[in-house]
This record gives structure tokens, sequence and C-alpha cells, in this order.
RNA sequence: GCGCCCGUAGCUCAGUAGGAUAGAGCACCGGAUUUCUAAUCCGUAGGUCACAGGUUCGAAUCCUGUCGGGCGCGCCA
């Protein structure tokens, strides 16, 4: 139930008859007629451009044509008036009765409010945190997480068939110092001495317990053998035991991937080849030399001939290279090996979240997506840009080499899992945040967690008060559905359940754009009207929720501010943040 | 040098399938409030949407160029 939606047909169907009887020309392209809630709110509450867009077609003053669509609109039995204004808009006003009537609706589909069909059960696929499995997470991984996760969510929500997926990269040379430092680890856990980990390895003491383990399991049989001995089996070792670290680490942020793809597991099983067969049949695969930047040239330069995939076909600015000079893959063969892997499973809307410092990586990949399918699949890339920790407005420190940075842990242990996750969704994902340790948990207006979280905590307190002050007041959804609206006449609490009816319009608008922090902003805009509704009974007694002799007005605003906090719930479940009925 | 992202109020930022007089919070200024409808409230002011062109009935939004900032720039992951 979108209304907008419903007068956009509305509207159409209405120009469509006005062309039958011949008071406009037949075959009207309409594509671009809008019904919409316009950003003043003097203006009404549905307004259509119709009029203009049709200017150009039919050949006819705007006004003239509005003229005719305002008549068709005036017959619809919850249209208020109808005005033409500014440059050739219909200006619609609804009834107060239908307005209130929306809060039954509301009350009706309860936390389904807002859900809808508009993915029709399309596969998509959102690839996000992907870290190496190499350490802990940090709080530069925790944005990408927290959007990754409330994307799918959201996507979900209106009815895409969703897969969440981490593409663990266990297969380059990250992945044998990790086995190097492990091996180190487990050397001291058999009683030998390691004075120093040496530069170029993994410091980091969560390491210790993992050597640990590996000496409970093999006991002293790599002491002394060759790297060769051992690489193969402690990184496998290693990579388990940090992909472990890294899903508790996940865990506390309430993320859970449905797929964990591997890396090393292409290489292994021919799945590189594979890929890039497709490539080969298209004829998009060469052997040719690359020109050297333009700029400062890499001090160890050298002009030699390459496997290159032809990506400049596809808008990228290079070919790009498929094989390392030692002859191994390089990351990038995997990735269009993975790629192809995904589209083979039926998706056709990927969507992958990285780190902005991957920005210039892209265009190629999308270049595979494009060639592999014929564009028939589209890859959107999401860039999220850094986090900066700051304390009372300074910045925090870390000290990345001695392996002592802030981890995701450390964030999520000091404020909470809903307050790190709202606040990662408070800025555009391309958009760096500041992430305040003492603003994020202050409990003030200036704080949007809060401000959100209060205005659900204040309903539940308001339901429990009325039902003291009205003995044994049934407060359940079917008793409020029966209350009677038309008693909600104020303009605060018209525009409160008018805000409420855009619900269903943000979830769509913010589905599409793959922008999950419209949600969080919508919610801060909704929360506001909720208080500015409460602050007027500061001075209004009667604006108050409850009347103490006034049952039945009480029930009708009780009606409304449950299915405020309905609405609510289901945006903060979104952002997979718990709503709180206390405070 | 090239590519991508960005440039909106003093500050931090919303606002793109093109819509009307460009919004919010902070700060500032002016009032109210000393309270459990507790974790403040109301209001005023603040802008050549970086700049210059173009497309359009209509541009912060789309196109081109310029300036400024961030990120990236054979074989790393």
């Amino acid at each position: 139930m979108n209304i907008f939606k419903d007068f956009q047909k509305n509207v159409k169907e209405i120009i469509l008859s006005l062309s039958n009887e011949g008071k406009l020309p037949k075959n009207l392209d309409l594509k671009n007629v809008t019904a919409e809630a316009p950003r003043d709110i003097n203006h009404g509450d549905i307004a259509t451009n119709a009029a203009m867009v049709l200017v150009k077609q039919a050949k006819m003053k705007p006004r003239d044509i509005a003229e005719l669509i305002t008549c068709g609109l005036r017959d619809i039995d919850i249209v208020d008036n109808v005005e033409i204004a500014g440059p050739g808009f219909i200006n619609i006003r609804l009834r107060p009765s239908f307005i209130q009537s929306q809060v039954k609706s509301i009350l009706n589909q309860g936390f389904d409010y807002g859900r809808s069909t508009l993915g029709d059960g399309e596969k998509v696929n959102v690839e996000y945190v992907s870290v190496n499995p190499t350490g802990p997470l940090h709080v530069g991984h925790c944005r990408g997480a927290v959007f990754g996760d409330a994307l799918s969510t959201l996507l979900d929500h209106v009815g895409y068939d969703v897969t969440r997926e981490y593409y663990i990269n266990d297969a380059g040379g990250q992945i044998d110092v990790l086995a190097r430092s492990t091996y180190l680890r487990y050397l001291e856990a058999i009683g030998e001495t390691v004075d120093e980990i040496p530069e170029g390895l993994y410091p980091g003491e969560y390491l210790i317990p993992v050597g640990k383990a590996l000496a409970d399991k093999v006991g002293d049989k790599y002491r002394g053998l060759p790297e060769s001995e051992w690489l193969y089996e402690v990184r496998s070792f290693a990579t388990d035991a940090m992909m472990d670290l890294i899903r508790e680490d996940l865990n506390t942020l309430d993320i859970q991937h449905d797929v964990f793809f591997s890396e090393l597991s292409l290489h292994e099983n021919g799945g590189i080849q594979k890929g890039l067969e497709q490539l080969e049949e298209k004829g998009l695969i060469y052997t040719g030399v690359l020109e050297p930047p333009k700029g400062k040239l890499p001090d160890d330069w050298e002009e030699r001939p390459q496997t290159l995939f032809k990506s400049t076909d596809f808008g990228d600015d290079v070919d790009r290279a498929l094989k390392k000079s030692d002859g191994a893959w390089t990351y990038f063969a995997a990735d269009v090996a993975y790629h192809s892997n995904k589209v083979e499973r039926g998706f056709n809307t990927l969507i992958d979240v990285w780190g902005a410092d991957h920005g210039g990586y892209v265009k190629r990949v999308q270049s595979v997506v494009t060639a592999l399918t014929d564009g028939k699949a589209e890859l959107d890339v999401r860039l999220c840009q850094m986090v900066k920790l700051l304390r009372d407005g300074s910045p925090v420190k870390m000290s990345k080499r001695s392996g002592n940075f802030i981890t995701l842990r450390d964030i999520v242990d000091e404020v909470g899992k809903d307050v790190v996750r709202f606040i990662m969704l408070t800025r555009k994902n391309d958009a760096s945040l500041d992430f305040d340790f003492a603003r994020v948990t202050e409990q003030s207006k200036d704080n949007p967690v809060f401000y959100v979280q209060y205005g659900h905590a204040r309903v539940f307190s308001v339901v429990r008060k009325a039902t003291e002050a009205f003995n044994g007041l049934d407060v359940s959804e079917q008793s409020l559905m029966k209350a009677n609206l038309e008693l909600l006449t104020d303009e605060s609490e018209l525009n409160l359940i008018k805000a409420m009816v855009n619900w269903p319009r943000i979830v769509e608008g913010a589905a599409l754009a793959h922008e999950p922090h419209r949600i969080s902003y919508y919610l801060f805009d909704l929360a506001s009207e909720f208080h500015a509704l409460w602050n007027k009974g500061n001075d209004r007694v009667d604006l108050r929720f409850i009347i103490d002799n006034n049952k039945e007005i009480t029930l009708a605003r009780l009606a409304m501010i449950t299915a405020f906090s309905k609405i609510i719930a289901s945006g903060l479940n979104i952002l997979g943040v718990e709503p709180l009925n206390e405070m």
C-alpha cells in the first residue's frame, strides 16, 4: 500500500480516459508522470507534474491540461480538494478522514507496513566485509560490514531474494605471512624461545592462542622442519582460525553471511581456468605489452608481454593483467572467476561493498561482469569512505605498527552494537564519517540514535501509563484499530500521520538507490514529528496522549502512536538496531 | 599525466529515475522553562548549491569545461 503509487495510477488513468474522449491526444507517453509528496506541506498532500510533462506532446498550455485532469481527480472520494499552482502543478489535498484511516491500515499491517514486492523475488548477491583472514576486524571494516548487512535486509524487505556473501581472500602472499607468524607462535607454544616477531610478520597477540591450538593438535611434529614441510597445513589451520575469529567479530554486530566463498578453492579446483575460458571464447584475452603509466614511473618498471583481459572494450582505462611474472594468477584473475561463478549461480544483480581505497578496481570488475553476461547482469560497487574515530572531538590515536589498533570488538564493547550500527548508517556511504565515542552515547537530541530510540520508548511508556490511568484498558492492536480515529484532528497529529504514510515510499527509494542511510534520516525526521507533538503537550494539556476523563480520545491517540512505534521498530529492524521499550 | 568520488548556511551534513520560495542538526542571537510530558522547548537570522557554459517549460540534480579536496594508477590483496 503506497498512496503515491495509487495516485500516480489514478492520474494516468484519468489521462487515458481523456485521450479516449478526444480531449487529449492519443498515445501519450506517460512515463515521466509522477505523484509525490510536495516538499512544502502547504502545497497539499500529493502533487502531480502531469500537466507540465504533457505540454509538448499535447501541444497545449499546462494550465489547460491541468484543468482537464483536475476534474477527474475531484471525483475520487478520498480527495478533499484540488488546486492548480505554480507552473502547472496539480496539488491534491486528501480528506482528513482518509489520513486518519491510515492509522488503522498501519496497525493492521503492523511490522509489514512498508514491505513490498518491488523486487519480485529476484536474486541479488550482496558481497561485503571480505577481509583478508589475517587478523581480527578493525574499525575500518566496521562500516562496510554494517552497510552491507543493512542493505541486504533492506533489499529483502522489498521483496528481493538476497544472498549475503563473504569472499575469503585465502590464496595470496598475505596468507603465507599469516602462516609464518602462526608458526612462530606455535614454536613458542611447544617451548621454544622466540625473542621478537620479525618485521613483516604479524605481531598481534591474537595469534598466540592459534599457535597453542596448533600445538595441541599436532604436538611438536613441525619443530625444526623446513617451511615447505608445514606451510600448507599451517596456512589452512590459521586461515580457519582467523575466519572463526572474524565470524565471532561479525556476530557481535549481529552479522551473519549465507555464503563464505574461498578464493583458494578457485585456484585448486580449476575455477580460474573455467572463468577465463568464457572470456577466451569471446576473444577478450590476448598477450600484449602495456604502456607504462603516465606521470611517475614505478621504480622497477620493466616492459614485458603479459596475458591481458581486454577490459578497455567495456570502459576500463587499460587492459588488465591476469598472470604475474612468476606465472601465477593475479588477484584479478581469481576475481574474474569469482564473479563468473556468481553469475552462474543465477544472480543478475550483484552488489560489492568495498573500501574507498579500492575505487580504482571498480571498472575492471564491472567490465568482467558485462563481458561475461553480454550486459545482462549488473554489478554495483558501493564504496565506503573512512571512519574517523574521535573522543570528545579529538582524534583517537592508533598505532598500527605494534599491531595495537582499535578493533571492531573494542568499539562494540564500548558503545554497544545498536549504537555502532545506527551511527555507521548516518552518512551516505561515500562520505567520510566521524564517530565520536562521547557523542554517540550522549542522551540528547543531538544524538540521532538516542532521539529515535527515545521516541519508541516514549510510546511504550505512554501505553503503560494509559493502562494504569484507565484500569485494565485494552491496548491490543485489535482494540486500537477500533478507536475513533476521527478525533485526531490537530494539525500536528495529522502531520505525524502524513509522515508515517511516507514510509513505504522511503523504503522503496532507499532500496532502489542501494542507500540504507535514507532509512536513518527518515526515522530521525519521523521521530522529530513525534517529539514535536509530545512537546506541544507541555503547553496544551488537551493535546497530551492520555486525557484522563476521555477514554475515547486516549484510545485514538494510542492507536496513532502505536502505529508510529511500528514504523520506528521496522525501520530500526532494517538497520539491525533493536528498538527499546524503556530507557 | 589519467581515472573514480566529492565540493550545498560559520561547522557537520541531508536532498539525483529533473520539479514550486534548496532543508536539518550544531554554533550564534532573542524569548520560554527549574519540570517527571525528565534526559529541554519555541522563534529569528543565516545561501550567486565551487565557478563558467549547455540541454529543458523547469537543474543542487543531467552534459561539457575550469578551479579546489580525497582515493587510486603494470605483476600486491
